[in-house]
DNA sequence: CGGCAAGAATTTATATTCTTGCCGGTGCAATAAT
C-alpha cells in the first residue's frame, strides 16, 4: 500500500472521513516528512484535524499553543467526543493539585493544550522537556503578530520557548496572513528556512462586500435598523465600543422583534458562554459584539456581518467577516461608516502603546513603573519588555515603529472603505495574492452606488463551494456551564 | 491623536467664544480571601 492510500485508510478508520478537505493532506504529508509547516487555510477547512491526525498516526505527543481558554475547552471536548481521552488543557482553570498531578504524569497525554503565558512557568517547561514532543502547534498563529507586540507579549517569546524545548517540529495555523504577518510568524517562531508554506486564498466568493457612508450617528442607527428588518438571519454586528454595543443592543430590542444579545469582555465568562451557546443553537437571531467575539466560533449559517464601526485593519476585517457564510450560502458584509469613526480607531491604536513621556518616567523611576504595572496595560508591557532584556531606547524605537505600522494599516482600512472599484480585488491585493478576480454581480458594491439586498439573496442556491455543513452537536449549555464553573 | 457636547465665561449677553471632560478593543496566569 502506498503512502497516499495509507493516509486515506487511516483517515477513514480513525476519523470516519472518506476525503481530506483542501490543504489537509498537504499539511500532514509535509509534517510526516519532518518539515515545519505554516498553514494558511480558510476557516471551516478543519485545521485541527491536521495535528490530530499527526498525533494519532505517529503516536507522538502533540503540544498545542492556543490563545483562549474557551478555545482549548472546545477542542478538548471535541477530542473527547471523538473518543480520545488522553487530552488535557493545562491552564489556570485547573486547581493546584490537579495541575501538579497533570505535570507529574504529562507523558500519559497525547494532546496537551496551553496558552503561551503558561510557558513562563518553569515547572511546566521542565515537564514538557521530559516529553518527547512530536509536534508543536501554534493555533491561530496570526496572534503572534497581532497580539504579541502590545497585548500579549508572551507571544513574542514563543521562538525562544520553542528553542528551549529543543526546536521541535512545528505547525503554525491561521486563516489569514499577509506577507508581513507571515514574516513576523516565521521570524518570531524562529522557524527553519526550510519550512513549508501551505496557503489558500482568503477570498470568500459567497460574501457580498458593501460599505455605506453615513453623515451622522442618528442616520447610522436608522440605517442599521432598516437593514436588520430586511436581512435574512442569523447575523452579527461588530462594535469598537462596549458602551455603544450595549446601547444598540437595547435599541434593537426596542425597535425590532429580533432576539438579540450583547457580547463583550465586560461580561463574565459564564454570561458570554451562555450568549454564545444561545446563538449557536438558534435561540438568538443576532449578536452585538466587540472584537472579543469570534475566534473558534463554529456557526455555519451566519448570513450577515455588519460593522457598526470598522475595525483597525483589514486583517481583523477579513477574520470578522469570515464568520459569515461558512455553509457556502450567499451572505453579506456591510460596513456602516461615519467620518468620525476613524478617530475612534486612532485612539485605540495609540492608547495600546506606551508613549515617550511614560517611557521616560518609568526609566527614571522603577518604583513608578512597579506601582503602575498593576493597573496600566502599557506599564505592564514595559515591565515585560524589560524582563525580555529590551532596553528603554530600543523600546521607544519598537513602539514608534509599531505606532506607524498601525497607522498605516488603518489608512489601508480607510482606503478600502473609500475604494470605488472592486473591493474583493482590493482585499486580494492587500493579502498579496497575485490572483485578480473578475468583478461580478454578486461580488461587491462599487463606489457610492447602492446595492439591492433582494437581488443579492435571490439566487441563493447558485452559490456553492465545498465547505462542510457541520452543525455542532446540540447540548444544554447550562450543564456544560455547571461543569466548567462549579462555583458560579 | 480629534471631535463634540455641556457648561462656563463674557467688555451687562438671551449669542458667541472658550474651557473642560468625555469618548476607548482584544486575555492569559496567579493572587488573595473565602
Amino acid at each position: 500500500m502506498n503512502v497516499e492510500h495509507e493516509l486515506h485508510h487511516f483517515l477513514q478508520q480513525k476519523f470516519g472521513f472518506t476525503e481530506f478537505k483542501a490543504g489537509q493532506e498537504e499539511v500532514i504529508t509535509s509534517l510526516l516528512n519532518n518539515r515545519s509547516t505554516v498553514a494558511i487555510l480558510p476557516t471551516g477547512t478543519g485545521k485541527s484535524l491536521c495535528y490530530q491526525f499527526f498525533g494519532e498516526y505517529t503516536k507522538q505527543p502533540v503540544v498545542i499553543i492556543s490563545p483562549l481558554l474557551s478555545l482549548m475547552q472546545d477542542q478538548v471536548e471535541q477530542l473527547r467526543l471523538q473518543g480520545e481521552k488522553r487530552v488535557v488543557a493545562l491552564n489556570s482553570n485547573l486547581s493546584f493539585q490537579d495541575k501538579r498531578q497533570v505535570l507529574e504524569q504529562l507523558n500519559r497525554y497525547a494532546f496537551i493544550y496551553l496558552a503561551p503565558e503558561m510557558l513562563r512557568n518553569e515547572a511546566v517547561l521542565a515537564a514538557l522537556l521530559q516529553l518527547n514532543i512530536g509536534l508543536l502547534v501554534i493555533d491561530e498563529a496570526h496572534c503572534i503578530s497581532a497580539w504579541g507586540p502590545d497585548f500579549r507579549p508572551d507571544y513574542l517569546q514563543l521562538g525562544q520557548m520553542r528553542h528551549q524545548l529543543g526546536d521541535p517540529l512545528t505547525l503554525a495555523v491561521t486563516a489569514t496572513a499577509t506577507k508581513r504577518v507571515l514574516a513576523d510568524m516565521t521570524k518570531l517562531l524562529r522557524l527553519p528556512a526550510s519550512f513549508k508554506l501551505v496557503q489558500y486564498s482568503v477570498d470568500r466568493p459567497n460574501i457580498f462586500l458593501a460599505t455605506e457612508k453615513l453623515p451622522d450617528e442618528q442616520t447610522k442607527k436608522e440605517r442599521l435598523l432598516s437593514l436588520l428588518k430586511q436581512l435574512p438571519g442569523p447575523g452579527l454586528i461588530y462594535f469598537s465600543s462596549k458602551k455603544q454595543c450595549d446601547e444598540l443592543t437595547e435599541l434593537i430590542q426596542q425597535k425590532t422583534s429580533l432576539h438579540v444579545a450583547a457580547y463583550h469582555a465586560g461580561l463574565s465568562f459564564a454570561e458570554r458562554y451562555a450568549v454564545q451557546q444561545q446563538f449557536l443553537t438558534g435561540q438568538l437571531d443576532l449578536i452585538c459584539a466587540t472584537s472579543a467575539f469570534g475566534m473558534g466560533i463554529n456557526k455555519t449559517d451566519i448570513r450577515y456581518v455588519i460593522h457598526y464601526h470598522m475595525p483597525q485593519d483589514l486583517e481583523n476585517y477579513v477574520q470578522e467577516i469570515g464568520r459569515a457564510g461558512r455553509d457556502g450560502q450567499q451572505s453579506i458584509a456591510i460596513i456602516l461608516f461615519n467620518e468620525n469613526d476613524r478617530f475612534l480607531q486612532k485612539r485605540l491604536a495609540f492608547n495600546s502603546l506606551p508613549n515617550s513621556d511614560e517611557l521616560e518616567l518609568y526609566q527614571q523611576s522603577p518604583a513608578a513603573l512597579k506601582s503602575a504595572s498593576l493597573e496600566s496595560e502599557s506599564a505592564y508591557l514595559v515591565t515585560r519588555y524589560q524582563q525580555m532584556g529590551i532596553s528603554f531606547a530600543d523600546m521607544e524605537q519598537i513602539f514608534t515603529q509599531r505606532r506607524t505600522e498601525k497607522l498605516r494599516a488603518l489608512q489601508q482600512m480607510l482606503a478600502y472603505v473609500n475604494y470605488p472599484d472592486c473591493k474583493r480585488n482590493f482585499i486580494l491585493r492587500y493579502f498579496d495574492e497575485e490572483r485578480v478576480v473578475k468583478h461580478q454581480q454578486n461580488c461587491c458594491q462599487l463606489g457610492e452606488e447602492s446595492y439591492d439586498l433582494q437581488q443579492i439573496f435571490a439566487n441563493v442556491d447558485q452559490v456553492t463551494n465545498n465547505l462542510p455543513k457541520n452543525t455542532p452537536p446540540s447540548r444544554d449549555y447550562r450543564q456544560v456551564l455547571q461543569k466548567l464553573f462549579r462555583d458560579d
